[in-house]
DNA sequence: CGGTCTCATGAAACCGGTTTCAACCGTAAC
DNA sequence: GTTACGGTTGAAACCGGTTTCATGAGACCG
């Protein structure tokens, strides 16, 4: 239905002008005298003119358009990634199209086939091969988000490495002896870091080792997976750092649902500093990201013209004290 | 850089055959000889050709790419729906863009950019005004879903009514007296009908009607902030009955963080049943919807070329009785 | 051996815009 | 009165593919 659209040559016959001019109106690039004008935008309205992304995109050889890949979106986490891509993409006139690449086999095709409807393309580390980027990157601009990114590429990160203050700020300043971490090395490149982080900081104060990570996904529900493999055996850990907030917020549910208490019974901590942290209690110790500002920022390289030093930006984060940890105030 | 991609008329130059034989090669419509054939391949592997989707959709006149309108995207909920969405699409080989418009204001604006970019388009209840909807379908095929739709287009949504089913349970079967609602009708088509239910449930079992419901919106940590309204005060509700899972949770996280009893204190019931509600304890007790199902027969509705009935489609939705409200097993 | 039919191929039009280039207008300056 | 100039406008090329139509070569048949 309705596919009738009206096209920019039959606009300039109804007005008696010549396309050139229907295109100058439409655009407003050129000056174009007032009566004719006038009369344009007359028929322009009357018939329900629009132009056509088709042949813009053609003509201009460019979409207006950025894409965004995820390795999925469930969460938080990621909503608040695409709000503040978008808001910064609105300032440039972009559209976002976002790719949710819920790690199936076909993702890397996927991403191709985005690559040539948008101008530019973030995405997000670990989401798709180091391969892939570099095909999509000889074909349009490429930031890599928290991660970092091959040589040619530019990237924006978070700095994971405020894990090591928490970590130390467990064993030290709590005394807790057995810690646990959740969350999958390898699985991300944010992931990784952050558990690096964790050994360096059993390293730098002379602890043993810790034991292998739980190697779970980064959603709530793996919190609770999580809680099954580490609160109900003999040696239980007194203090679990948790790959994100929402793999601690299920952990947290899971211990309360147990009758254990926390952070007594276990202390428990997060990365992320979403909403639910303050809200909960006890109230979660995490490590605040300016995730908003992260996604700003990568848009901000995709959109500025200028060839950008294609460097490495990291971002600062802060560690956030509440109770889950074992400080003081509201139990 | 590497912005200086191969033309289909430089391969056809190269080959030294004709455009459209380029054409035919690439797409593979109409035979041509071996040899020629094998000459054109490769070609087109050695210089890397791959065809614009510029000069394709507007010579085919279509985008081969469907949209899928969201007002947020946190939680299982859509991340399920997006999966369902795009591996259905993935069959017609169709890419999908995602868009989700988180209640800002310029969201209508941004719908009717995408909707030259897509073929089809499904949007979700309460995302953009009825009057946007009309004006897309004016142009592309939309499907709307989670909701009942304008009389023009099609709509998928899971069945609410079980709702009261679920009232009934917990006024008839538990005798609770006081039950509260968590969500925001006329928020969201879904919510509303929830609440009607809701509220057609106390009318059938000749209840008084219940209190006015907690307005706040369907992530985890409006459930949070629902707890704040409803625990603290004297008159605690014994049974709430929350909009979704997502909400339930964050409110039964809350309710053991007070260390309150779930249900012997307080029962708390979703809808959706996502996979968390069966890992948390007490287990969850909720409604399941056929998201995935939802998703792909949307997908399927707006790929299929023959125009279908534009009907109401209603998929069928299950009680699942769980702990949280009461109901035996583990607690 | 001539006529017809099939198949592969190229020329050209087309999809819907943008932009360059040149022509044209009227006016100002000499 | 003629020339130069600034400002509008239209013709045409172009963006990168697809597709129709016509042509030519070769196979098949009588």
């Amino acid at each position: 239905m309705g596919n009738s659209r009206v096209t920019l040559r039959r606009v300039a016959e109804i007005a008696g002008v010549s396309p050139a001019t229907v295109s100058r109106v439409s655009r407003g690039t050129t000056p174009v005298s007032p009566e004719v004008r006038d009369r344009v935008l007359r028929v322009i309205e009357e018939h329900g003119y629009k132009p056509s992304h088709f042949g813009r995109a053609l003509a201009e050889r460019r979409h207006g358009a950025l894409g965004l890949v995820f390795p999925g979106l469930s969460g938080p986490y990621f909503s608040e990634l695409i709000q503040g891509f978008e808001a910064e993409a609105l300032e440039t006139g972009d559209s976002v199209l976002v790719l949710a690449s819920h790690s199936r086999a076909d993702t890397d095709a996927t991403v191709l086939d985005l690559a040539d409807r948008v101008d530019g393309m973030a995405i997000h580390g670990g989401t798709v091969s180091i391969d892939t980027i570099a095909k999509v990157a000889a074909q349009i601009r490429v930031v890599v988000m928290a991660s970092e990114a091959g040589p040619a590429q530019a990237s924006v990160s978070a700095a994971n490495d405020t894990v090591k203050d928490l970590t130390r700020h467990l064993l030290v300043d709590h005394g807790y002896r057995r810690l646990a971490f959740v969350g999958t090395p390898d699985g991300s490149p944010d992931v990784t870091a952050r558990w690096q982080a964790f050994l360096a900081a059993h390293k730098t104060a002379r602890r043993k080792p810790p034991a292998e990570p739980i190697r779970v996904g980064l959603q709530q529900s793996d919190g609770a997976i999580a809680a099954e493999q580490l609160l109900d055996r003999d040696d239980r850990p007194d203090a679990v750092v948790c790959a994100n907030d929402e793999t601690a917020l299920g952990l947290l549910l899971s211990a309360l649902g147990r009758g254990l208490r926390v952070p007594q019974d276990v202390a428990i901590t997060g990365f992320d500093d979403m909403p639910m942290a303050a809200l909960v209690r006890p109230a979660l110790t995490t490590i605040r990201q300016p995730i908003r500002e992260l996604a700003a920022t990568t848009a901000r390289l995709l959109a500025d013209p200028l060839d950008q030093p294609a460097g490495d930006i990291v971002l600062p984060t802060e560690l956030v004290l509440r109770s889950s940890c074992g400080c003081g105030g509201v139990p």
